[in-house]
DNA sequence: ATCAATTAGCACTGAATTAGTGCTACATCC
DNA sequence: GGATGTAGCACTAATTCAGTGCTAATTGAT
C-alpha cells in the first residue's frame, strides 16, 4: 500500500524526542507520556532499534534509551530499514532476499516494469537517506521558513534541560 | 510496508503491453498469455483502470482494452492513484480523506514527524509523476518481440509463444 | 535486602489489507 | 446461436500489521 507502518512512525517520533533530550536517557514511559502511543508497542519498537544499533539502552530504574549515533548519521532510511526492512516497492528488489530471494515472482523473467520500478525505488531511497534525524528536528522550532541571524532567534532555554 | 500492491504491478504491466501494441485493443487473456498473471485478477485490475479513465474497453469478441490517453500523460503516479489511492506514507496525508479524514491519528496534534514525512511523500509523488508510461517502454532496448504487424485483418489471438 | 522502575524476550490475539476466485449478466463479432 | 470477452458483485484464504500479556533480568533507591 506504499505506506510506512505505525511502528516506523513511532520509532521516528521516539528518535526525534531523543534528539530533543540531547543525549539524556529517556524511558519509553516518558515518550508515550508525551505522545499518545501504546506503550507496549513503543517498547517493542525501541527494542528493535536497539538491536539494530540505532539507540543504546539502559536497564533498571532511571534507565531508558538514547541515541547511539549522531542525529546527522541517522536517516529516515536507516530507521525504515531497521524497522521494516529495506524499502522494496516490489517483491523483487535486490537487497531484500531474506525471505524468498530468487523465485519470488513468476513474472520476473519477462517483467517489463522491473527496472523502472527499481529506479523509482532508488529515488525513494535517496529521499529517505537525505532526511536525517537532525533535519527532522531542526526545521521544527521555527514555523517560519528561515530567520536571518538564527542565533538571536534561537532561544537559549530551548534544547537542553 | 512501503510496497506497491500486486494489482498495481499487474496494471502497469498491462499498460506497458498496451503501449507496445500501439492502440490496438488487447484482451486480458492475451496479456496474461504473455505474462504469468492470474487472468481473473488482471481483469479486475483492468476494470478499475477503465473506471478511472486510463484505458478504454471494448466488449465482445475481439474486444479488449486500449489506452484512453497518450503514454506520455499516464504516469506511474496516475496508475498508483487509480489502483490504490493516492500515495500516503502515513495515515494523515492531506489528499486522502475518504476514510477517516480528520481524526485519523491520535498523535496528529503533537506529531513531530508529520511535516517531514509529508515532504518525503511529495518527493515520492514527484518521482512517480515523472515516470510516464512512455519512459517505461522506451529505455527498454528492444530485444523484445516488438513486431509492427499489429494491424488489420487476420490476427488470430495467438500464434507467438 | 527489598522494592520499584525499566528494558529484554517471546508468543499470542484480533483487525485490516491483499491476493485470488466464482458466478452471472451484458455486449459484440462471426 | 455460439464463441469470445468485459462488467459487476461477492466471497474465501493468505498475509501483514497493530496491539497485548507475561515472565525474566537489570539497576537504583529505600
Ligand atoms: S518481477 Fe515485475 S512483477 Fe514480479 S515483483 Fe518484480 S516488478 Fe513486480
Ligand atoms: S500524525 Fe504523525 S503519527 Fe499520526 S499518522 Fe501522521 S505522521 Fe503518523
Amino acid at each position: 500500500m506504499l505506506q510506512l507502518t505505525k511502528r516506523t512512525e513511532y520509532g521516528l517520533i521516539a528518535l526525534v524526542h531523543m534528539v530533543d533530550q540531547g543525549g539524556e536517557f529517556v524511558s519509553a514511559r516518558e515518550i508515550c507520556d508525551i505522545y499518545p502511543v501504546p506503550r507496549r508497542l513503543l517498547a517493542e519498537v525501541l527494542k528493535d532499534l536497539t538491536r539494530n544499533g540505532l539507540v543504546e539502552s539502559q536497564r533498571g530504574a532511571n534507565g531508558g534509551y538514547a541515541l547511539a549515533r549522531t542525529p546527522e548519521s541517522i536517516t529516515v532510511g536507516t530507521v525504515v530499514t531497521a524497522l521494516e526492512g529495506p524499502p522494496a516497492l516490489a517483491s523483487c528488489s535486490t537487497t531484500d532476499l531474506k525471505k524468498d530471494g530468487a523465485g519470488s515472482c513468476e513474472v520476473e523473467s519477462v517483467c517489463p516494469i522491473r527496472d523502472p520500478l527499481h529506479r523509482i525505488r532508488e529515488g525513494i531511497w535517496r529521499q529517505m537517506e537525505h532526511t536525517s534525524l537532525r533535519s527532522l528536528v531542526d526545521p521544527r522550532p521555527l514555523s517560519a521558513p528561515l530567520t536571518f541571524s538564527s542565533a538571536s532567534a534561537n532561544n537559549p532555554s530551548e534544547g537542553s534541560r
